[in-house]
DNA sequence: ACGCTATATTTCAAATTATGCAATACGCTG
DNA sequence: CAGCGTATTGCATAATTTGAAATATAGCGT
């Protein structure tokens, strides 16, 4: 039994319920199934009663549902004292950060950390999100901050800093295309998504939300061209060829902000969650650890 | 970091010696250190000192060999306290055991068991000592009682209860074979194995043990017959259709003792290793629990 | 009573991780 | 400087864990 199992158990015996956890811990239902039965199999007791309909703790589950928070608070105290002996950080820590993410939160993040550890000495990259996870996988950066993609690899750990919806975008200065899409909003009537163009990034976790969201509307959309890095996706509405999706985040920090304007569109895309996010192996690294820490903070 | 880990890193804390802590806790010297150096990265810091010549603690792994003894401590606590809530055992648990290890440690076991659990109905099953790993490993039985083979898998737990010598065994009553044997003992020289007929076990691990020994002495054995079971082996001994090899349990408890007598053979074989065994997994139900404590205990 | 929904579980293939053997590196000792 | 004892690494294999999709089952509404 190892702490990543005891958490879970833990999680589960506060929420009793299996669905919430696997959700909100970001593991298939399957295999919280089956880390219970390994749980239960190990201590020889059952630990939640339990049927298709309720769930709940055993006595035996409230033993361990004990036993998991001492044994985790100790753990946690051990981090600690470990972290405490390394004294005052010193070394290099590699940052990858997708632009997206980094207009309003890399800032932040970054002005903490130099005030709370002058001496460690921060390499920062930046580049498109969709090679973020890849790159931290790869050990060819500590830590990345990007959204979370839908399935997160099981190596790596991840921590939500903040969100940023996914909006569509118009162009907002005269063009032919501003002027049919005013007159469907003006009559209150739906858009006819299959003669808008459109222009979506080439891959990544935005063209698969488009793509699923396309699906789900029934949609067969007129895709106008494909680009990569969302800057290049403002650019080419705010030159009226059409209509994209970018994080919120990414107009609000545009220079050509002005030119474009958010389209009010029904359902609207599930948001963006950003994280910072890195090879849980490494998290004993007391850089990557204290990072983390302030990343969580904020 | 789970329990078998813990358990590992505190006996090579006191060791401090990852040759014999691999030995003693049967798992590869590779294994090992590879463990610590998960453990390590784990927890970000250095947790043993070492170079080729000399391993010892860090300040870093003082603290985490104190934890250990707290957690493995509260482990064991939280194991007590559910099998005491599993009040009075009650139920069915089926023990395999080769013949060669029932002579002498299954009786007491087993007298002992149900003295303890009365209510608990054992399903007892004999047969080939061989047989043993592999029948616990699909489940057909709850433990096994044997010899330890030199490479246990991973999933089983095994527990010694003594042991028992491997010894050559060669007629005692007149017969041309005991002539010859006796004439080349009486003048003291040694023996000429490659024109002695053996009678072997087919497989198994005195087989192997066989093997071992003639390659190392650089013999080629001439071999007689290759039969199953111990009982035969000593059955065709002492016939005087050869020499051969089994447990010293086996002779001491063979109603052929009379007819056959111990050759004293240098070097020695290594002795077999009697113990307990059970898939790790099931160590937590109550009964399998039961009997492995008063195993140890004997 | 019948489908419908919400939920946990199982099946199966694929990804990930742990393991042992054999080879290697490296320092101490005679 | 060769030989021994020791820890480590490369590599192939075995064991384990995982997720997606299929399955089972109980309650709920009509």
């Amino acid at each position: 039994m190892d702490m990543r199992e005891l958490e879970l158990f833990q999680h589960l015996a506060k929420t009793l319920h299996f669905g919430r956890t696997s959700a909100e811990c970001h593991i298939s239902p399957s295999s919280l199934t089956r880390l219970v039965q390994r749980l239960e199999e190990e201590l020889g007791a059952r630990l939640f009663e339990r049927d298709n309909r309720t769930v709940k703790l055993t006595e035996s589950g409230i033993l361990v549902r004990d036993y998991a928070a001492g044994t985790l608070q100790d753990w946690q105290a051990l981090q600690l004292r470990l972290q405490q002996q390394s004294k005052n950080l010193v070394g290099k820590i590699s940052v990858f950060c997708s632009v997206t993410a980094s207009y309003s939160f890399l800032r932040n993040l970054l002005d903490r950390f130099r005030a709370h550890y002058p001496d460690v000495e921060i390499q920062l990259h930046t580049g498109d999100a969709a090679l973020t996870i890849q790159r931290v996988l790869d050990e060819q950066e500590d830590v990345g901050i990007a959204a979370r993609p839908d399935r997160l690899p099981g190596k790596l750990q991840f921590r939500e800093i903040g969100e940023s919806p996914l909006v569509f975008i118009a162009p907002s200065i005269p063009c032919p295309l501003k002027s049919r899409l005013d007159e469907y909003l003006g009559k209150g009537r739906a858009l006819p998504w299959d003669e808008i163009p459109m222009i979506l990034s080439e891959t990544g976790l935005a063209r698969q939300r488009m793509n699923t969201w396309f699906r789900e509307q029934q949609i067969e959309p007129d895709i106008y061209a494909q680009v990569t890095g969302n800057e290049a996706i403002v650019s080419m509405v705010s030159l009226g060829f059409g209509v994209g999706v970018v994080p919120a985040l990414v107009v609000a920090n545009s220079p050509k902000q002005a030119n474009v304007s958010v389209l009010p569109v029904q359902p609207e895309l599930q948001p963006f969650t950003i994280g910072i996010c890195s090879l849980r192996r490494k998290l004993g690294n007391p850089l990557i650890r204290a990072i983390w820490e302030l990343a969580g903070a904020s």
